[in-house]
This record gives structure tokens, C-alpha cells and sequence, in this order.
DNA sequence: GGAGACAGTATTGTCGACAATCGGGGCGCC
DNA sequence: GGCGCCCCGATTGTCGACAATACTGTCTCC
């Protein structure tokens, strides 16, 4: 029972990442004090945060709105992760355990059963876990944070592309690779293969905005 | 006349990288409110903004400060720098127009200038210049934002690296290589000589570490 | 003499009220 | 009838006060 400062953050980032609240929606102060059950004072701290991770857009004396991400700055977004990641590859590639590369594998093993059984739901949860175990082994914390939140702005988009056909297998093939040479302990092969995968989903996203505009 | 909230946050933010308020330092807000005249409520919409800068650490019921960085994780910073921004060189070197390229060079020039006349000063800003400028020209709005938020966290420590004797001349020769590999529009090259840079600087970081420890 | 408990103080967290600003709708004027 | 002005509701920006919390020094008890 405390509706505190920190929790109303949490909630409101939830919500928008989860749809509840759609981009370009108004987010009126009054309105989400009463969601919450908080003060405006909390709300608006959510609002300066959620700014800063790029889920909110500010307007002086004219509110706040569910930010849209443009397919355009999403494959910005994309390859930004694509060097981050790759960096978090090779980090990971040079620290995992033993424990931690069998680990990586045993997810691919998981995400192929996904495919499988076209259990596309499946599939994405495992997918994030492989992502962010591979964030958690590097020990690269500066770099795990600023991927984290790229995530969190391009997920919309992150979602739509899951659910073309004929995607997850590629993703898995991908997936497998980067696994591999983790697993392998080659550094600039991790970085390589995670470079491709992302420059795949980016391809993806630019085809996807080319058909959109013509 | 304007004790307004914005301001507040960029007022702050010039404090802690101008070296006004140490790392370490305690934030009060009745002492900041005073000092900038301005309410509390915008103190702390500025604490919750530099919090996600990563300038500012704030624990619940205990206050602000300013964030200390430590080498490990200045190098850090270094190493995600040096992925995103050889991501931007690249972009540059491909969006470059010709009044751009020789804008770049020209700098060189002006870099190489202060260099023989021994102005560290002018040297430090040609160079946060000529970063900038490649951010502006690779047009990569995300990894340009991003990448800025870095290089003001890892401030202070560029800061004392710049000041090593002999360092100016190598620092200087990596730049050309980057101004050289983008005025020829060659991406890989221009990718491959800001990693190069940004590695060594990582490296001079490492070797500062090491001698700190022992 | 030292350790633990206690009160006092300083600082933060939260709330409510007031002033400032923006968008929209109605009115008058051309 | 269309255009511009002005007023009004809605929302944000800011301030002050109150309650809650963590740190300081002191005091007592062992």
C-alpha cells in the first residue's frame, strides 16, 4: 500500500510497453494519479525518467505523450544494439563460464522446440532471455544498460517483425550461431554473428518501412 | 528571470562537468534551490533527469550526489563509445558532403596547430569539435545522442588523460586517420580508425587503472 | 570506559493550493 | 459567410507546508 515515486516509474513503463497505453496517447497528469493511486509529484518524476529512456516525449506546458518510434529511428535503434551487442558478444564470448555456455545452448535447444511448435509466444520470451543472459555474463555493465533500453524503445517494432512468417527460423539459425561461438570462446565471431543477426532485423524493419512508404 | 525547471537540469549538468561540484559531493536541495533560485520540485526533476545521464546517484531517504566513476567503468564507457562511435563514422564517411570532408580536415589542421604550439586548451575542444561535428554529419540521431550522454559521464577522466605528456601527438595522428578515411568516403576505414582511437584511449585508461591498483 | 538506546536536527518524500499557459468555442466585425 | 479576437475550461508549472525518515550527539547503564 505505498504509492510511492519509484513504483509509479516501474508501472508506467510497464503499461506502455505492455499497450496499455499506445503511442501517441495523451498521459495527463490527473488521470494517472488516479491509475496509480499516487501524487501528481510522482507522476511527473515517472514523466522526467521515461523521457530520458525515450518512452515519453515532454512538451512544455503542453503535457506529456506515449512517444512514437517511426520505423526509421527504430532501425536507428537497431543498429545502434548491432554495435553494442556485438561488443557484449565478444565480452561474453571471453568471460562465460562453462556453467554459462551450456546455458546459452541449452536456450537455443528451448528456442528450437519454440519453432517447432510455432509457439511464436514462446519463442520471443526465450529470445529475450538469451539476449539478456548474454548481457548478464559480459559483465559489461555501462553497455547492458544502454541495450536494455534501446530494447525497450524499438519493442513495438520488435513484436510485429516476431510475427512474420518464415522469421524465427532464420532468428533461430542466427541465434545458434552467436550461441556457438560463445560457447566456442571466439570472441570475434560472437561479434560477428551477433552483427549479422541485427543487421538482419534491420533489413527487415527497412524493407518493412519501404512498403509502408511506397 | 526565469527560475524555470530546464534550466535548472542544464545549469546542474554544467556544474558537475565544469568541476564545480566534485564527485562525491552531497546534493541538498534546499542548498541547490538557493543557489539557483529556484524551487525544490525543480531540483529534484533535475536529480531524476542526471540520475538518467548517469551524473547523479540518488538513494531513497538518503539524497542526492554526485556520481563517482570509477576507471573500470570510465573504461567501459570507452569501449561502448568506441562501437557507437565507429558506427558514426562510418554514416559519416557516407553522408560527408564535400563542404563537410573539408570542414573535417580542416580541423586536423587546427588540431595540428595547437598541437605545435603546446595549447591543451584548444586542443581539448578541437577535439570534442571535431567528435561532434562527426556525430552531426553521420546523421544517426539515436547513437549521436546516446554516444553524447557517454562522453559526458567519462568527462573527468578524459579529462586528466588529456593532460599525460606526449599524449596530444598520438591522439592527433588517430584523428587524421578518421578525417582521412571519412574524406575519402570510406566507410570500413573510417569505422576501423575510430575503433583504433577510442581502443587506445581505453588502453591509456587500463595502463592509469592498473598503475592506481598497484 | 564502552556500548546501546534515545532524543534532536537536518533532510527528504508527499501532498494540496495557487498562478501561468494552452486549446477550443463563441462572439463580434468586416 | 468567413476571419479574427476574446473569454473559458482544462492542464501544467511552481510554491509552501506537513509528515516521514535517516543521521548527529548525548546520556545512561553495564
Amino acid at each position: 500500500m505505498a504509492p510511492t515515486a519509484e513504483t509509479v516509474t516501474d508501472a508506467l513503463r510497464r503499461d506502455i510497453l505492455g499497450g496499455t497505453l499506445a503511442p501517441g496517447d495523451r498521459l495527463v497528469e490527473l488521470q494517472l494519479t488516479d491509475r496509480y493511486r499516487c501524487g501528481r509529484a510522482a507522476v511527473r518524476a515517472a514523466f522526467v525518467a521515461l523521457e530520458a529512456e525515450g518512452l515519453v516525449t515532454r512538451e512544455a506546458n503542453r503535457g506529456a505523450t506515449v512517444r512514437r518510434i517511426s520505423v526509421a529511428e527504430a532501425i536507428e535503434i537497431t543498429e545502434a544494439r548491432a554495435a553494442l551487442e556485438s561488443l557484449i558478444a565478444a565480452h561474453a564470448a571471453r568471460n562465460a563460464s562453462d556453467a554459462e555456455r551450456a546455458e546459452l545452448t541449452a536456450i537455443i535447444g528451448q528456442m528450437e522446440a519454440a519453432v517447432a511448435t510455432d509457439d511464436s509466444d514462446e519463442y520471443a520470451e526465450l529470445n529475450r532471455a538469451f539476449h539478456r543472459r548474454l548481457r548478464e555474463i559480459s559483465g559489461h555493465g555501462v553497455t547492458a544498460e544502454l541495450v536494455d533500453k534501446l530494447r525497450n524503445r524499438a519493442a513495438h517494432h520488435q513484436y510485429r517483425l516476431a510475427l512474420m512468417p518464415g522469421r524465427a527460423p532464420v532468428s533461430l539459425g542466427q541465434h545458434a550461431a552467436i550461441a556457438a561461438a560463445v560457447a566456442a570462446g571466439d570472441e570475434d565471431a560472437a561479434a560477428a554473428a551477433m552483427q549479422t543477426h541485427l543487421r538482419s532485423v534491420a533489413d527487415v524493419l527497412r524493407q518493412w518501412g519501404d512498403a509502408l512508404a511506397g
